[in-house]
DNA sequence: TATGAATGAGGGTTCATTCAT
DNA sequence: CATGAATGAACCCTCATTCAT
């Protein structure tokens, strides 16, 4: 990689970081392209020559860290024993909602942008090639667990709903309950979910 | 009331109406208090008069389109002669989701708009001082229903976020499948949410 | 005067008051008619009634406070035994100094509004038919005095005008000089003036 | 320079110069920045590249002009052979009152906006660097007339004061006296001004 | 590739004034 | 006389986007 390529790698990297830093701080509306620039020590015109517009860039800073932090909750796991898919399961939530409990900003951004839509092409689709296809590793769990699951997706899709939406107002507002007393409910109803698939 | 007072209430429902139509037609971002106040045939000035700014109009929408879905669903359900709680409230659910899959703009409204905040908010105390109190009829079916329910609210903060969050892709893109296929899981995973809280 | 007459006045006295306290507060360009009624207590058309718009009040408030302060300043002097008309003079402008130093707020207000012009019709004519003609009582002392005077209305003008603008800065930012440190050379010079004028 | 900052600069003058001549025109207060630009021939956006606000720009043109008028003053004074240093500040003042008789807008304007405290910071730092600083020149004037001077910073500050407050009436209404007839009274009040400071 | 000055439509908001009640 | 809802022109300012350098 020559020097010039990697001065425009460093001039992407450096948007990317600058914008989920101010998205992060600010809010998306009210973060200006003239702010991420700016911060970011490029001109206005060369924001455009990376992205089309801020949407662009942050549908790609959503993917590449909902991808992320899948990955790592799933090397997690690895490092773990646990062998029924469902406790996998319900691991690899726990360590998510540990991290975005962390994270309350990452929580907000992920939570205000992150649809089954956005979520499932992100994941399946990496941004970065060297990345690991999370959906694919998920598959492959529910493969080797020795279970026949009736529709694995489908079971997927209703445990990140209710995960994703239900951590938001516990995790931000403590309401209606803190989230340390909303994970036994939580789990113990993905634990019903996991179970009810079950050929 | 006076004549005065009645032309001052059309002009604030004239507001409401249009702001709600183009909220939904156009959304809320693309949805300037210009357009507003032109399709509804009054001055701009006149906006300030009763609201604060667009955000204000949006809260007093959604609080007043959610209590009245509500009201109607249990209004709704006191026609039929469901004696078990559990029934009811899947009831009630069952006709909120079909309002919903035929109103879909709504949908988009209320999904995009309708936190539990907002939610607990706008359903226990309604804008209008007719409007029925809904979270107020939901203690009454638990209260009526002759079982004892351990955390009342956490449950209903579960199903509502559940339900809330999955049928907006199930509906709007069929994704992962469409709503008539999602509804048995989800009436199945609310029955399951019920009876765990069961004292 | 009748009982309405009595209201009116009433309503009058209120905006004049309201509207003096906001100008001294805010100033005048950030003081809209809308503050003035509602602190007043009266409807928005009400104001039209009595003012033609602000800088009319405006105008009526300057006549009406700067007739105030001279009248004081010449009661002041009555009190006290002073016989040369210079030192008359200097007391004048002492008790004036004083109250404005006193009283910032006035200072700011008399000094970006009173000039030469509004001066003279102000302490000419005074609003109200029972306010002392202040100006009369200036040619009162200057016949009683003794002395002649060439041109005594361009001796009064020169002394206004030292007087009027170089206590602001002082009194307010001690610029160059705090007011007590100026007070010596502003009489010393005004008692050069007077002298200069005598034949 | 580039053609850049030449185009940049040349822009800057240009919204100088027009802002200049509509504060003459209509007054500050009616000036709006919409006029500006117009007149100007830019896009309003560009305003604001090269100016805070309206006071902004107000700002830069009254300690410009005001520079601009004492430096010529003190040019005049140099190709004079005039000793006495009592005679050089009434030759400034004197050169500073026709130019203001001549160019009553000039007058106008800056007699509203320059106060104390303006006038020594436009005077100290003038805005472009290769301005005279005119405060130097008068301390100047003052060391090298051989004579000790109290306070020569009040000494200024008492004469601007008097001579700018008073000229305003005089040239503009001819009240309470036209401006030839002020003049030797106000220049014989300047003399015993210096006079008195001299220790 | 990279720059950043320039654009200008259009956003939200204010407020003096009117007039039907 | 008094009201105050309604007006709507006009304001300031932002900011995504372009394009000559």
């Amino acid at each position: 990689m020559g020097k010039l390529d990697l001065n425009k790698k460093q001039k992407r990297e450096s948007l990317l970081n600058t914008a989920f830093h101010l998205f992060l701080t600010n809010g998306i509306q009210k973060t200006t392209i003239s702010d991420i620039v700016k911060e970011a020590g490029v001109a206005k015109g060369t924001f455009y020559l990376y992205f089309k517009d801020k949407y662009d860039i942050r549908n790609k800073l959503v993917s590449y860290k909902a991808s992320q932090l899948f990955s790592a909750a799933i090397q997690a796991l690895e490092q773990e024993k646990i062998e029924v898919i469902d406790d996998q399961i319900i691991f690899i939530a726990d360590y998510v909602v540990d991290r975005l409990t962390e994270d309350k900003s990452l929580l907000k951004f992920l939570s205000k942008n992150l649809g089954w839509g956005v979520f499932k092409s992100a994941l399946i689709s990496p941004s970065s090639s060297d990345d690991a296809n999370v959906y694919d590793s998920y598959l492959q769990l529910i493969a080797a667990s020795g279970c026949e699951f009736a529709e694995p997706e489908l079971m997927l899709f209703l445990i990140i709903e209710l995960v994703g939406s239900a951590i938001y107002n516990s995790i931000l507002y403590e309401e209606p309950v803190p989230i340390q007393e909303l994970k036994p409910h939580l789990y113990d109803t993905i634990g019903y979910i996991i179970k009810s698939h079950k050929k």
